[in-house]
DNA sequence: ACAATCCTTGGCTATTTGGCAAAATAGAAA
DNA sequence: TTTCTATTTTGCCAAATAGCCAAGGATTGT
């Protein structure tokens, strides 16, 4: 693999990577509905806010969403609603699993 | 988020983290041509062959893969086409996030 | 049976990641 | 300015990941 080629795929798995976390899913999908504070997400997800906020960090800095400070709070959307894509092949997959598993079974 | 919400991201966030490894990218792009034997890949890839491997292992646990041995050869291919489509997205960020790389210069 | 080939697994180390808590920052309000 | 509120950053530790090497199957061919 020439090293052109291998610094785009880590580029494209950087993003990827981004995705590739519960909680960072759960964001995605409740940003889909629209824009959401830090506080709210916080909320829902129950983890610390420090923890929410570097997930947030890492989704921003992959380019997947984007933040607009008002007030004293922080909103964030969704830039990448092709992202949602990603679900339902997921969700296929999941299925397929499912399937093989009662199989086995 | 209630356990089986939370449950059901950790599933989808397991198969999207398979994805996200160049090597492993790297390795999906190329079973979209069609099958490939674990040396073929590992004199794409370059690395060790024990790394090939687990990389493979991998996609396959997450259902993205399958394999087939045949004589002493193990044939890997591509079960889930729509994670092609991730791709395509996955590029768009990318030009996205050059336009604004140049914006800032 | 024996050797050769292809692949997988286990063991090791170095690096990265995720989480919380505490400290730092930014802006709003008093 | 001082204080309050919302968020980010930093430090620390535990857990997960990636890579190589060596050892262990499995299958083919001699």
């Amino acid at each position: 693999m020439d090293p052109k080629t291998k610094s785009r795929y880590k580029a494209k798995a950087k993003i990827i990577k981004a995705l590739s976390h519960p909680t960072r899913l759960f964001i995605v999908n409740e940003l889909s509905k629209g824009e959401r504070c830090v506080c709210e997400l916080t909320e829902m997800v129950g983890d610390d806010i420090s923890t929410v906020s570097k997930h947030l960090s890492v989704l921003k800095n992959a380019g997947i969403v984007s933040d607009e400070k008002r007030g004293t709070q922080v909103f964030y959307s969704l830039r990448l609603l092709c992202v949602l894509n990603f679900f339902s092949c997921v969700e296929s997959v999941l299925k397929t699993k499912g399937k093989e598993q009662a199989l086995v079974k």
